[in-house]
DNA sequence: TTTTTCGTACAGTTTATTCTGTACGAACTT
DNA sequence: AAGTTCGTACAGAATAAACTGTACGAAAAA
């Protein structure tokens, strides 16, 4: 088999791979690298990515240190080679997954609470303002902020239904 | 109650709530105006929300439109007005999560039979190239692939998990 | 019919993001 | 010690995204 013929293959396959790890909030770039860096499987040099990129190493830093900084890489040590050289993690689901639904609790338990306060506020103006003219719109955005409280309360629910596994389990099968 | 201050605390529920549906992978603007639709209620036309977020009118005509696409917006029409009116879909969790856990079963399950046509391919090819110089990089970069496939299989089990509720259901507790 | 009001296509501008080349300190080699 | 090789900070260039003003067709009003 020709060697531009690997190359080509490999070329797909990173690319219909990163497609999915951008879907988890990396840029484009940093997808395709964490892509090449998985694929390969053993760890590179920043210029050997650089090359495979064909971008400059100047970005490639920038890249595994976003990566790095994700815990989707890792930077790895091996005797006799002088230049850093960097892997990605193994536990593919475990990994993505756990900062995937890390982040969206974190996020909407925060926006929870800022609009709880908001109606602790307005539950405290409704006393002093009962009986006056902008009652009708004031009652209008209290339900609808209700409203909003309960959609985020729905979506913690359905991301702590997901539960990561503790070890990426293979169930290659269908 | 002041007008001034009904201003400041929409303004603040705005924004927050904004957060939130940004993260269903909706653009700033975008986020912005579905959760000031939502706020307010009642329909809207193009100028008042374009004078609302201090935007051109071109601007909002956009984004609604994008709203529209996705559903999260319908044009509703009231006699004796001659403009547009739009309100934001009453169900929040279910439009959002419904298209969100859409878009990820479509999109995984897309790539992911990518990536098997790629491995029946390299089947075939294994068959004829066995005992060649490049079996090792060969088969590394085979289960690497099994792997893959086997990652996209996971997300779509969880993704499949999450039944979005046929009504929105508020469970307003805790 | 003529005039006004609406919504949106289009082109150009502004703003934000991503990428690159240069430069320099740290660590290794000789 | 002098010379290489590395990684990254920084500033500017290239690219992409968001926004706006003008213009025009369609529909309503006069």
């Amino acid at each position: 088999m020709a060697e531009k013929q690997i190359e080509k293959i490999n070329n797909v396959i990173v690319t219909e791979f990163a497609k999915t790890i951008e879907m988890f909030d990396l840029s484009p770039s940093e997808a395709r690298l964490f892509s090449i860096l998985y694929l390969e499987g053993k760890p590179m040099t920043l210029d050997e990515m650089s090359k495979a990129l064909g971008k400059s190493k100047t970005s490639i830093s920038m890249g595994i240190r976003n990566l790095l900084d994700l815990n989707l890489v890792s930077r790895v040590w091996k005797k006799g080679v002088r230049k850093d050289l960097y892997v990605a993690e193994e536990s593919l689901y475990k990994k993505f997954m756990t900062s995937f639904i890390h982040k969206w609790l974190e996020a909407t338990t925060r926006q929870k609470l800022s609009l709880k306060e908001i109606e602790k506020d307005l539950e405290v103006k409704k006393e002093l303002f009962t009986g006056e003219e902008m009652d009708e719109e004031f009652y209008e955005a209290f339900s609808r902020l209700k409203e909003m409280i309960a959609f985020h309360q729905s979506i913690e629910k359905a991301f702590k239904q997901i539960k990561p596994p503790s070890k990426f389990h293979s169930n290659i099968q269908d």
